[in-house]
RNA sequence: GAAAGCAGGAGAGGUGAUCGCAAUAAUGAUUUAUUGCAAAAAGCGAUGAAUCAUUAUUGAGGAAAGUCCGGGCUCCACGAUGGUCAAGCUUGCUGGGUAAUUCCCAGUGCGGGUGACCGUGAGGAUAGUGCCACAGAAACACACCGCCGAUGGGUUUAAGGAAACUUAAAACACAGGCAAGGGUGCAAAGGUGCGGUAAGAGCGCACCAGCAGCAUUGAGAGAUGCUGGCUAGGUAAACCCCGGCUAGGAGCAAGGCAGAGGAGCAAAAAUUGGCCAUCAGCCGCUCCUUAAGAAAGCCGCUAGAGGCUCUCGGAAACGAAAGUCCCAGAUAGAUGAUUGCCCGCUAACCUAUUGGGAGAGCGAACAGAACCCGGCUUAUGACCUGCUUUCACCC
RNA sequence: UGGGGCGUCGCCAAGCGGUAAGGCAGCGGGUUUUGGUCUCGCCAUUCCUAGGUUCGAAUCCUAGCGCCCCAG
């Protein structure tokens, strides 16, 4: 299951944007980065205006987790699949842009494990206060 | 029955359901732009764009991979054609195939295998240069051990002679002859046998191997036969020589067009230019910058040296003709999750058997399109089909 | 997409057809009351992997694997 095109975030300057402004939380195997809304910087007509949510998520696998690009299909997969159920139904006052990122030591661990490094992550950047 | 060889097939076992993603099409709704009717507004209509909803269709591989070759396509540079030189090329037996190739097919020679069959970078080493460690006499022309003492000279002995001296006499081995044998080495100057000789040697002969010439045969690489004189190691994936081929540079991030900004020319003609190769027709035109750091304005962008079926030509690669089909086009990058039924396989263990376990479990390998094709290479679990070989057993 | 380079002992490395130098580290001995210093010795079965050329490949050729760099 993936994420629908309005929850994603497309373009080079967005994620030039998250780059830079984002607030990082670190865990041992993942790190996210937070940043609030810019839809300036998104050009695309059919996707401006439309939002499902108050979110949009990036999923970003390096070439360094794995070569085969088999594998970082079926990570990318599991993660969308995921946030998907924990950030559809929720609803804040302002938008925000969220970018997960993969360590390279992350390939040895399994995906239950990655799942729970995520939800920690996000209940620190304040967003899953009450699912836990 | 076992073990092999070759050729091919297919690649999450099949088929449904639900949810989800992407593209396209149709219908409807909303918003918006242009425009028509209308004096204007309201309203109605047409066209386009965006979003949403519904429905339908389609949605990765045999290698999509490595990016190793060859092209298509695009722009820049460039008068045309031919030749020479330089440069590059794993280009290098013959004939064919292909858009092209370092590819494919068929054959020749050589090598491997009992065989089916497999492999093959297969021009030139008297065009030249280089290298061949250690060992060995010597690595390209040499003599350490060895063999000989024909020929020349000498010493000693023997025989003859009174002596000088003489001798188809013997020994020694100085000059000399030899390259058979030993030893060295990956490799030592064609191999084996017989003759021959002082000893030897292609010195002579027979067979084998190699070279040259001639004849027959084949489209050719070659094959077969006869004759000849006996012939100077290996290495060119060392430099090189010979023959052949290539002709520039960049690459879809190519490139083109909307759009935006600036400058100039022209003001309904003419000229120039564009659509467009020409006529007619139409249009204001030209130049520069920009047109995102790869999509996020559009095109390029998926109809192609395309797939499938059948017929014909060919030994095959392949070619020709006909019919039929449309089969991914994303851009932080779409193919996934759950599950029903059928099908296939299966461990421990129990039992002692075409069994239970099993109303259970598993259905797995390599692996993810990014402008498109052809080839090569590499990765690949389990399986299916056909032909052939060898061995064993039975009839 | 195009181009360039490198893989040799645990680490740094030399060698580019003929027995794989050297340093650091490690191990063992000696010197010393002990430690350090010094000194002697040991340490590569496979030179990233697999084929090939050659009498003989770390070296030459081909294919693969891994790593790094450059240009837009």
């Amino acid at each position: 299951m993936v994420l629908p095109k309005p929850m994603r975030i497309n373009g080079y300057k967005c994620f030039d944007y998250i780059h830079k402004k984002g607030v990082r939380y670190n865990s041992s195997s993942i790190f996210i980065k937070v940043a609030p809304a810019n839809p300036s910087l998104i050009n695309n007509k059919s996707i401006k205006d439309r939002s499902i949510n108050s979110f949009r998520c990036a999923v970003s696998i390096s070439n360094k987790v794995s070569k085969r690009a088999v594998v970082r299909n079926q990570f990318r997969r599991i993660f969308h699949e995921h946030l998907q159920k924990r950030l559809l139904k929720l609803k804040t006052s302002k938008e925000f842009w969220i970018l997960i990122s993969l360590r390279p030591s992350s390939l040895d661990k399994g995906p239950v494990i990655l799942l729970r490094e995520v939800d920690k992550l996000l209940s620190k950047a304040g967003f899953l206060n009450d699912s836990l």
